[in-house]
DNA sequence: TTAAATGCAAACGCTTTGCAATTGA
DNA sequence: TCAATTGCAAAGCGTTTGCATTTAA
């Protein structure tokens, strides 16, 4: 079911504005900032709001259709969720943002909840630390962020 | 070798504003935040401002002297380093935060490396999720929050 | 003596809010 | 029709900054 349909099923009106904001959720290639799903937005609506926006995305957030990762920037970044879930090795040396797979963290989160009970949402995590380029010494821009 | 020793060598002046900030974290039974902070300081230096405090936290954080973790509030604590590193089980439900041993992520760390030959930098990693007690329905107001 | 540190006030960047006007169902 | 949604402008919040004054060494 798409978006759209689930907006609509949860008895959410479906106007212009949510439609962009979808829109620009989907083609985004990377994780999109609220800023930036606003400069989608605002090129083709040119009246719409950014409060517009982040009303939108609290929506898609509690509808759980768009999940929420902190890279550290000091802004929030959003991600489909159907797109799937997966983790963020951030390098605080050249910024570059490598992907996880969501596996890599089910022993750790099988481990919290055999020894404390603790049922971790570790759906988007974002880790910081140094990249393999930057140890070795081959610093380079990176190509692809968020 | 204490805080202010550290300081000094480093040739950091000792004033009394740091000072003060530097036993408000030793203080500090959990983890505190920068407004916290400046009301201890306040209380005993009227005339002290929270730019200081913000100015003295970035030096000792530089100084790699106390650490950092952000625990979604959208603020950020601090610890003293000295006072051993942890991770933290943040429920969403009650609020309440547990420690987790630093050991408890070793596996992690280590498989990151191994495989991505990526050095995370795992020293106050808050994850967030749902505890035991609310998970079975007692949820209580927790005793100890950060 | 003098560079480092502080206090102050203003600004910053992201986000939220109150309210009147608009609009989807 | 009318409650939900929007645009707007203002404020909120944690944090940072420029600059003149003060102070530790």
């Amino acid at each position: 079911m798409s978006c759209h349909e689930i907006l609509q099923e949860k008895g959410h009106r479906l106007t212009l504005q949510r439609m962009l904001v979808i829109e620009a959720l989907h083609n985004a290639v990377r994780h999109i900032s609220a800023e930036e799903i606003y400069e989608e937005l605002h090129r083709r609506h040119p009246y719409a709001n950014i409060s517009t926006v982040y009303r939108t995305l609290e929506l898609l957030k509690e509808l759980e259709l768009v999940t929420e990762t902190d890279f550290g920037e000091g802004r929030v970044r959003y991600h489909v969720a159907e797109k799937g879930h997966h983790h963020h090795l951030v390098c605080h040396s050249c910024g570059r943002v490598a992907d996880l797979e969501e596996t890599a963290l089910h022993p750790l989160k099988e481990g919290l909840l055999d020894e404390y009970g603790f049922v971790a949402d570790l759906r988007h995590l974002a880790i910081s630390g140094r990249c393999n380029e930057c140890r070795s010494g081959h610093e380079t821009e990176p190509k692809l962020r968020y």
